[in-house]
DNA sequence: ACCCACTGTTGCGCATACCGCATCGATAAA
DNA sequence: TTTATCGATGCGGTATGCGCAACAGTGGGT
């Protein structure tokens, strides 16, 4: 038989205390409780572990021993759960995150400094990568969850809308459209049009919109890094079209951004969970983060804007 | 609220039998039990740990994290407990002895070879002094126990006697008492007599034992240590007695003993503890050794005795 | 010398925690 | 479709844990 721990607790406060009566008091228990849970453990361990002189009780070389190894216990069980409870209240953990590179670089790092700064004993991982890399770290559980661009849906993730990010133009600083304030799909046609990479979700939407606008625009040049687009157009070499969240990534070139119409395109950024599943507690905080920045809403890039179902 | 010892327990199983069947049948408690258990841990800590699956269960999140915080609870129970045993069995901790310098020389190293062996992570720390310190040791708890001669009773002391001691006579090797095979202590007498100091309680035996035999018999030296005495005597100053225990201590030189009458002179030897005091379970598992070796009357040197009541 | 205040122990009754049995609903395998 | 196996749950009996109250031993104060 072992002792439980109600006995090794009563035990550890009745020597501490070097008595039954005070030690009673600090845990909130009448007095016969302690006596009776202490008797329990000298039978259970079949030694006498306290000599009870009326006046105190003081440990015997059995209870000295006893009370070492009941600290070491009672002191586990007290750390962990109090170890545990942070965790369940996402005080402690890991929040893994994968999104786009735009929402990692112009999105999040002002949420993660705010969220750091609540729950420092977080710590908080960020996957970047493009739309089908993010959803399959999800998927596959290597991330929590994510925040990007969704393609088609799927029944194993769970989706709630979170942003919504329109296209602006992008011209040479000195560039004949950079004069007004807004230019078509169809104006961005007539120019050397620089694109993303295929993979790109923005590719994806970059095309659906030329179409959309009865234009063709075989990319002039495309490349996998907008930073890398940003650096050809402020080359002078074309013309380009990006969310607004992806326009601090450009680079540091004179590029400049106007609105862009005919049609309105928006790219919608979603969180992305698996699909019945329940989050680390960390990441619910984390969620939670975001959607308390879109009610009191938080300021984002012109272009950007929260979606309020 | 705190998760019981059992509940950790019980989600411990299931989560590494990855099923509630098949960690029941390790417990050896029904199925019903521990899906309950699991159910209020889950109930405690709010938070689902297993998502149930009809055929194989499989942690949440939150799960793991449990799983790990529970099995450093549970672990440090188990092993606590272990280590309680196992001291309470004697198995484990310290016996720390008083005695004097000859039973600790030749009476104690074969015990303590075979206890080392039978128990060899018990720690045997020996303090040897004189009785007075002996007993002071015991008294104020540094010692579990004492091996000495006791001049006065205590009613903080019990007393276990062990062994009984007869005093010798010590000669040089060429003396001429050393032809006689039995000497008295008027012969002694007659002779310059080598005592050790004042302080110890073989001088007390002595003093008495000449008085008793009608004899006067000033030092004609005095040494604190038996083996100063043992080489006064082989440089052949003089004569001593010394009980047979003490006769191995004599060192090198070339002395004999002789049976020594008239009267004949023991010491005794008790093993002594504090009274209405309970021994550590090392401490008796080495008194029961003492016993035992009494009890199998195992060889002692001669003039020495188990005393079997 | 007596009494009082304070200690831990113990008998008792009540609440509930715990357990196993039996059964149910769901689901994968045959 | 049937069957076997899984975990969940209703139920009743028992064990455990608790506080109250009465008790006994002891040291200090009068």
């Amino acid at each position: 038989m072992d002792a439980s721990l109600r006995q090794l607790a009563a035990y550890v406060a009745v020597a501490r205390a070097a008595g039954f009566t005070a030690a009673a008091a600090q845990m909130r228990v009448s007095q016969s409780t302690l006596s009776r849970a202490v008797s329990d453990l000298e039978r259970v361990l079949g030694v006498q572990l306290l000599e009870r002189d009326t006046r105190n009780v003081q440990l015997t070389a059995a209870g000295q021993e006893t009370l070492r190894v009941a600290e070491q216990i009672v002191e586990a069980h007290r750390s962990g759960m109090k170890q545990l409870r942070r965790y369940l209240l996402g005080e402690s953990g890991i929040v893994a995150m994968a999104t786009l590179p735009s929402v990692a670089a112009v999105l999040l790092p002002r949420m993660i400094s705010t969220f750091r700064g609540r729950r420092p004993d977080v710590s908080v991982r960020i996957m970047d990568g493009l739309e089908q890399a993010v959803l399959g770290k999800v998927l596959n559980g290597d991330a929590d969850f994510a925040v990007t661009t969704v393609g088609a849906a799927s029944d194993r993730l769970e989706h709630r809308p979170l942003i919504r990010d329109r296209f602006r133009a992008v011209l040479p600083e000195s560039h004949p459209l950079a004069d007004r304030e807004e230019v078509t799909w169809q104006d961005l046609a007539a120019e050397p049009f620089l694109a993303v990479g295929p993979e790109s979700s923005v590719r994806r939407l970059t095309d659906a919109a030329f179409e959309q606008a009865g234009a063709v625009a075989p990319p002039a040049a495309e490349a996998g890094n907008v930073a890398t687009v940003g650096g050809l157009v402020a080359a002078g070499l074309g013309v380009s079209a990006m969310p607004a969240l992806v326009l601090p990534l450009l680079g540091p070139g004179h590029v400049v951004h106007r609105e862009l119409v005919a049609p309105v395109v928006e790219r919608r950024l979603d969180i992305v969970v698996r699909a019945r599943r329940a989050l680390p507690p960390a990441a619910t905080a984390f969620l939670d983060l975001l959607q308390e920045a879109r009610a009191e809403g938080r300021e984002v890039p012109a272009g950007a804007a929260w979606i309020t179902d």
